[in-house]
Formats: C-alpha cells, sequence, structure tokens
RNA sequence: GGAGACUUCGCCUAGUCUGGUCUAUGGCGCCGCACUGCUAAUGCGGUUGAGGUUAACCGCCUCUCCCGGGUUCGAAUCCCGGAGUCUCCGCCA
C-alpha cells in the first residue's frame, strides 16, 4: 500500500508513476475521493460518539424524571452511533480496495514502458564457446540428473525428479548459496511453505497472482510461492530494531501453478511447479533502502561470479515491476542453446509499500514508529542448474563443476553416478 | 479428534464472578528533571499504538484490554465465532 500522506500531498506524483507503469491514473483519483469519503464519515461518528459518552457519564447519578429523560435521548444516540460507525465500516472497506488497487510508486530513474523496455547495466563474464551444444535436459539426461517422464508419471507436467548427480548439484548450489548469504552478514531461515491467507495477501500475492497459488482448502492455508511470503510475514505486527538492517536468507521449496503460461518453457526444469529457492530478505530504513538494494544485487553478482557464469544485470522497466516493487534488477544468465539471457535472479526494492500491509515498523530516532521498508533478491534455483549443466559442459557430455561449489557438491565434473 | 485453563498499554501483574466512579492498578524497565562534586541511592514527572482536527505545534476528540461479531443507554467485564499458548486424553506413517 502507498503512503496515503504522500497521495494527499502530491497526487501527481502517483499518477506519473501510474503513467510509467503503463497503468490506469484513474485509481488514484478513486483513493483520493475514498480517503476523503472516510474522512468525512470517521468525523461524523466521532462527534455522535463524544455526545453519547458524555451522556452516558450522568446516567450512574441520574434518578427519576431526569433518568428517564436521559434514557430516552441516549436510546435515539445509540441507534445514530450505530448507523454512524457502519458507516465508517464501509468507507474503511472502500479505502481499502482502493488502496490495494494502486501498486508502488516508482522510484525516479527507472524507465519507463513494458517488459521490453529494460535497460542493460552491464554484461559480465565470457559466453563459452561450443560446438553443439547439448540443452540442458538432453544433458541432464544423459547424467541422470533430470527425470521428467517419472516425474509426469507420479505428479504431472512441469514436476521433475532431480537425481543423481542432479541430486547433488542442487544441494551443493544451495549449501553454497546459503554460506554465500551467512558469510554477508544475513541470517539463515527454513520458514514454512504454509501460510495463512493473511501472510499471502500481507505480501500482494493474492491480488494478480492469486491464480498462480495452490490453496489447501481444507486449511485455508496457502502453499507458498516464494521464501519471500513467510519471511515479509515473519516481523508483521512488530516493531523491530533497525539501526542495522535486518537480513535474512531462507531456504525453502517453492509452489507455483504457473497458470499463465501454458505452452512456455514446457522443456526441462526452466519453468516447474515446484522448486527450491533461496531468497533474500531485507528489513530497513527506507533512507537506507536504495543502498540496501545495491547490496543484493552485489551478493547476486557474487554468487553468479562463483558458479562462473556469463550474465548480464538489467534494470527493469516500470510497466515489468510487480506491484510491490519501486525497482528491480534481474541478473540474467547466457543460455547458450537458447541464443539468449535468461533470468536467474531479481531483486526488488519495495520501499514501504509491503511493510505497511504487513505492519512492520521500526523506532526512529525522534522515538516515533515509522515504516519500514523491505527488499528481496534471489539467490539460487534450479534455474540456476539449467546455466551451469549448459556453459559448463564437455564435448563427451559431462559438466565441469565450477571450483567454488566442488567441496559442496563432492566432485569437480558431473559424469553419470557408477 | 476430544476436554479444560489462559491471552490486559515493552515485561510481569490488579481488575472480569457482581457492566457505569477503568480517563485500566501496582512493580520492573526505559526517558526527562531535581538532589548528591562521579556511579549508585532517593524524589518528582513521563512512557501502548492508530486515526481525526491543525500549515505545523499545543490542545481537543475517537478507537485500541488477542481478533471479529452481538447484547445494552453504556462492555476489559456478559453472549457467540475465530486465532494463539499451555495441560490432559485419543490417534499416528
Amino acid at each position: 500500500m502507498i503512503d496515503l500522506r504522500l497521495l494527499r500531498d502530491e497526487p501527481d506524483l502517483i499518477r506519473a508513476s501510474q503513467r510509467a507503469r503503463g497503468e490506469s491514473e484513474s485509481v488514484v483519483d478513486d483513493l483520493l475521493a475514498a480517503d476523503e469519503r472516510r474522512r468525512l464519515a470517521v468525523q461524523a461518528f466521532e462527534t455522535l460518539r463524544a455526545e453519547q459518552k458524555q451522556l452516558g457519564k450522568l446516567m450512574p447519578k441520574a434518578v427519576g424524571d431526569e433518568k428517564a429523560a436521559l434514557l430516552a435521548r441516549t436510546r435515539d444516540l445509540a441507534a445514530g452511533v450505530k448507523v454512524a460507525e457502519a458507516a465508517v465500516h464501509d468507507a474503511d472497506q472502500a479505502l481499502r480496495a482502493a488502496h490495494l488497487a494502486v501498486p508502488n510508486v516508482v522510484a525516479p530513474g527507472v524507465p519507463a514502458g513494458g517488459e521490453d523496455d529494460y535497460v542493460v547495466l552491464r554484461e559480465v563474464g565470457d559466453k563459452p564457446d561450443l560446438d553443439g551444444p547439448r540443452d540442458h535436459l538432453e544433458l541432464g539426461e544423459l547424467l541422470g540428473a533430470i527425470d521428467m517422464e517419472r516425474g509426469a508419471k507420479v505428479s504431472g507436467s512441469r514436476f521433475p525428479f532431480m537425481t543423481g548427480v542432479g541430486a547433488l548439484l542442487q544441494l551443493g548450489l544451495f549449501q553454497l548459496a546459503m554460506q554465500e548469504a551467512v558469510a554477508h552478514g544475513l541470517i539463515p531461515v527454513i520458514p514454512p511453505v504454509l501460510v495463512k491467507p493473511e501472510a499471502m495477501e500481507g505480501t500482494g500475492f493474492l491480488g494478480a497472482h492469486a491464480s498462480e497459488v495452490y490453496r489447501l482448502e481444507a486449511d485455508d492455508l496457502y502453499l507458498v510461492g516464494t521464501s519471500e511470503v513467510p519471511l515479509a510475514a515473519y516481523h508483521s505486527g512488530e516493531i523491530i530494531p533497525l539501526d542495522e538492517p535486518l537480513r535474512y536468507a531462507g531456504w525453502s521449496t517453492c509452489f507455483r501453478r504457473e497458470a499463465g503460461s501454458y505452452g512456455k518453457d514446457t522443456r526441462g526444469i526452466i519453468r516447474v511447479h515446484q522448486f527450491d529457492k533461496v531468497e533474500m530478505f531485507s528489513f530497513c530504513r527506507p533512507e537506507d533502502a536504495a543502498a540496501e538494494h545495491q547490496r543484493l544485487l552485489a551478493i547476486e553478482e557474487g554468487m553468479l561470479a562463483k558458479v562462473e557464469l556469463p550474465y548480464r544485470v538489467i534494470d527493469t522497466a516500470a510497466g515489468d515491476l510487480g506491484s510491490s516493487a519501486a525497482r528491480k534488477y534481474d541478473c540474467e544468465a547466457w543460455v547458450p542453446t537458447q541464443g539468449r539471457y535468461r533470468e536467474l535472479t531479481s531483486t526488488s526494492n519495495c520501499t514501504t509499500f509491503q511493510a505497511r500491509r504487513l505492519n512492520v515498523r521500526y523506532r526512529d530516532g525522534d522515538g516515533r514508529t515509522r515504516t519500514a521498508a523491505t527488499l528481496n533478491g534471489t539467490l539460487a534455483t534450479p534455474r540456476w542448474l539449467v546455466a551451469i549443466l549448459e556453459n559448463h559442459q564437455q564435448p563427451d557430455g559431462s559438466v565441469r563443476v565450477p571450483k567454488a561449489l566442488q567441496p559442496f557438491v563432492g566432485r569437480d565434473v558431473l559424469e553419470p553416478l557408477r
């Protein structure tokens, strides 16, 4: 949710942000109107309520006719208060709905436009010179690392079994990611992957992403699509110390229905219903958020360097930002058989947007409580295996394990077990 | 799955049976001031959070006793639903 004070003071800023995203400006005016209506309703209710309380104080001492008259008046008042209270309730709901409809304010400097209007910040590393490279699935099957067919038999499409050296490689990658995270001062976390509706809604995933989410009807719980959800909700409703940013690294399984992606990335493990992910998550003061964003990006790039992948960094255009994000950087690794870069990491600065909904605050130097800023960023997913397999493949179908990964994988070359 | 106890303004706690004087008691902690030439001790004052009014402040008002409803002129207190914590029973890969 955006800051209502900012909206009142500078509505044009929000309108400009909506234009940059290519989204409707009318939601801004709807929100302004809803805010105005709510304040009027609140004032009407409070006036009546104050009068009711005044009269209520006289009640215990009143006797006889005086008491009867008082009772008659307060009875009327009570009815009026009830009506006014209901009006406030309705106005609150309307305000909340209008509030949720407005995405975060785009940060200054974000390129305007849609998906293809990103700006490439840099390209790093050398693309491998491969003669007739095999794609990750062919390599995965050759190595006994990925079993899509049996996954489909047991669970359906987009549910791979990771097997043999594939399982070892994934575990090694994740272990490296967690060690890197700890080295950078992040607190490792293994969160629950089933969460209550509040956590899901608080992180904004029941809005545009609702159809992407698995839900357990019998228990009214949701399967998270990223550990961002439990990590963000971790401090919900709390006032936390933020003299230093609070940083976490969550390792969790993620579940996505991939409802809108039929026919997209159907081959291999690029896009699956269930995968593990190491996700970084920071809480910090709003004024530190931009620096924290760079920090998360730097950790991601450090990790990409450790696994020796060629990649580029893009500054995502406004129209391609999630509704919570004010700015987003993606690291995309080179995928030889696709001849293009594919997203491996994504780090978003959500400023106070997410924390306002989740009510995460800190105490400022002057003793006042303020809404925190939140940021998130990817540190490892199975999609990284796609890039690692393809970029480090050898002519014989084996795969070189990057040096930094070797201790965690337990070997320097991937070959079929046995 | 069943039964019971509990949840109060940072922490602990009084109040709930018997609705109004609860503008929620006391202790601890924290902040400020005074005093003692340091520290400590002592005294005084302050200390939940949110919203509205205001250019802002002061002040005033409203809401907030786990959450949501209800009863009532009036709810921390009574009723219903939910969440969480603990205890016991049952079941269990």
